[in-house]
RNA sequence: GUGGGCGUAGCUCAAUGGCAGAGCACUUGACUGUGGAUCAAGUGGUUGCGGGUUCAACCCCCGUCGCCCACCCCA
């Protein structure tokens, strides 16, 4: 094909076939969420640039937003994230709203960035929180979400994994370490980059930054750590909570997980695939309990997670958990066998729609070879003749595409007919 | 932005300087009222684009565009 205008960097199209498995997603999300008693809700898809500038991070706004003028002259930005509209919604119906606060959503969203494996510049994203609740069991109860939505789509604790850290615990160990609160967030950063460098050149980097040989090694110490949860009251509750949840066999403590986005204040987790191809998170959340009182509300505490489609799209297709689905949602075609009959074809099918059936009915005359190949093609399960033979008998020949068979019968009983060839599916 | 890989039929890919091919898909027929299987024939190409080297370029060289992978960031 030539000259075909390309569709939009980082967009994907979605055929019939991709739009099936995205519905399936959104089903599984609603499924799991309402299982937890969540409620589904939406923002708007534009926002103002301003509700980003306090909290998502410098690399969110500045670089991988899309931005623009509107004709008021006012900049508008396609949302990149959900949390600061849900800020912010929040905050303006703060008094009317019952807390806690358990909510779901599943839409589109935008980042302009350079294209890889697992990204795309416009995806579908899974956003959960609960607000209300200051407490490791809350936490603990998003987490469980998390396991339950692996669960469901069939990724076991094998194969997927949710690390778990908490940022509070974190600054109280670079305290005792002597790292100074302004230095904190850089040495946040080494850490979160310790898996992405060489060690040597890791340990560069954090020479740079100005630690001493002692906190480098107290810090190696921290990072090796598998038990360092249990000097942390926060994250003692949140194992024993996780353990009454039946979610602990999916759960991890990671010292090394401490998230890029600026907002997390307490725990934060991310669920990854133990041993495929993207290396990238499933899921990732936290506690962000300064938020609400940032974008002009009152405090409210919070804690969520967020997972894209695009990620955990590849991981489900390449360990074939996607389950087969329908892509064609009628199963019965009648056909049309000359230009005088296409009347009683038409006929013929509106009477089976009428009885509820989804009911597709060719739309012009042409080889019945053509016809039934069509219907294979569409993988129909019922196909229904109305030929001359037929037409001058009042009646209409059935046939069953699965086993071949076929009858022909008075038109009155073509209904009970095809449904009887449905039933066996 | 930096580094690497790849651009050939609708799709997946061959052809390593000498006639641009195969499989799948599509159309037609074997079957003048019946799909999936089989067989036969057929349609389909500016080899991403532009330039250069050569008797001769899909192939080698230069440029350019696009896609993929890695780095950064993140769902």
């Amino acid at each position: 094909m030539k000259n075909t205008i390309p569709p939009v960097k980082g967009t994907r199209d979605f055929y019939p076939e991709q739009m099936a498995v995205r519905t399936w997603l959104y089903e599984t999300v609603r499924l799991v969420s309402e299982s937890f008693g969540y409620q589904e809700w939406e923002a708007p898809l534009l926002e103002t640039l301003d509700l980003y500038a306090a909290k998502s991070g410098e690399e969110l706004v500045k670089k991988q937003s899309y931005v623009f003028t509107d004709r008021g002259g006012d900049e508008i930005t396609l949302r990149p994230e959900l949390t600061p509209s849900l800020a912010r919604m929040i905050a303006r119906k703060q008094n009317e709203l019952a807390f806690p606060l358990r909510w779901w959503s599943f839409g589109p969203f935008w980042r302009y960035e350079k294209m890889q494996k697992g990204r795309a510049r416009e995806f579908f994203q899974w956003n959960i929180d609960l607000l209300g609740v200051d407490s490791p069991e809350a936490d603990a109860e998003l987490v469980a979400v998390a396991a339950a939505f692996l669960k469901r789509v069939g990724l076991d604790p094998a194969r997927a994994r949710i690390l778990v850290n908490n940022r509070r615990f974190m600054d109280a160990e670079f305290a005792a370490l002597g790292i100074p609160p302004e230095q904190r967030g850089d040495v946040s950063g080494l850490v979160d980059r310790r898996d992405k460098m060489e060690p040597a050149a890791w340990e560069t980097y954090a020479r740079e930054l100005g630690l001493s040989t002692k906190q480098m090694d107290g810090l190696q110490t921290l990072l090796a750590d598998a038990d360092g949860w249990r000097r942390s009251d926060e994250l003692s509750r949140l194992f024993t909570a996780l353990d009454a949840l039946g979610a602990s066999e999916y759960v991890r403590f990671d010292p090394n997980i401490v998230r890029g986005l600026l907002y997390y204040t307490g725990t934060v987790f991310e669920a990854f695939d133990v041993s495929g191809s993207v290396r990238r998170a499933i899921l990732g959340g936290g506690r962000y309990d300064n938020l609400l009182a940032d974008v002009g509300g009152e405090p409210v505490a919070a804690v969520g997670f967020a997972m894209g489609d695009v990620v955990v799209g590849i991981i489900l297709q390449e360990l074939g958990l996607v389950p087969a689905l329908p892509v064609n949602p009628s199963a019965v075609l009648v056909t049309v066998f000359s230009p005088d009959l296409l009347p009683a074809s038409l006929k013929l099918a509106a009477h089976l729609r009428s009885a509820g059936l989804n009911v597709t009915c060719y739309p012009e005359p042409a080889k019945l070879q053509k016809q039934f190949k069509f219907a294979d093609r569409m993988g129909m399960k019922a196909a229904l003749v109305v030929g001359p033979d037929e037409a001058a008998a009042g009646k209409v020949t059935v046939k069953n595409l699965k086993d071949g068979t076929q009858e022909t019968i008075a038109s009155g009983q073509a209904l009970e007919a095809v449904k009887k060839i449905l039933e066996r599916h």
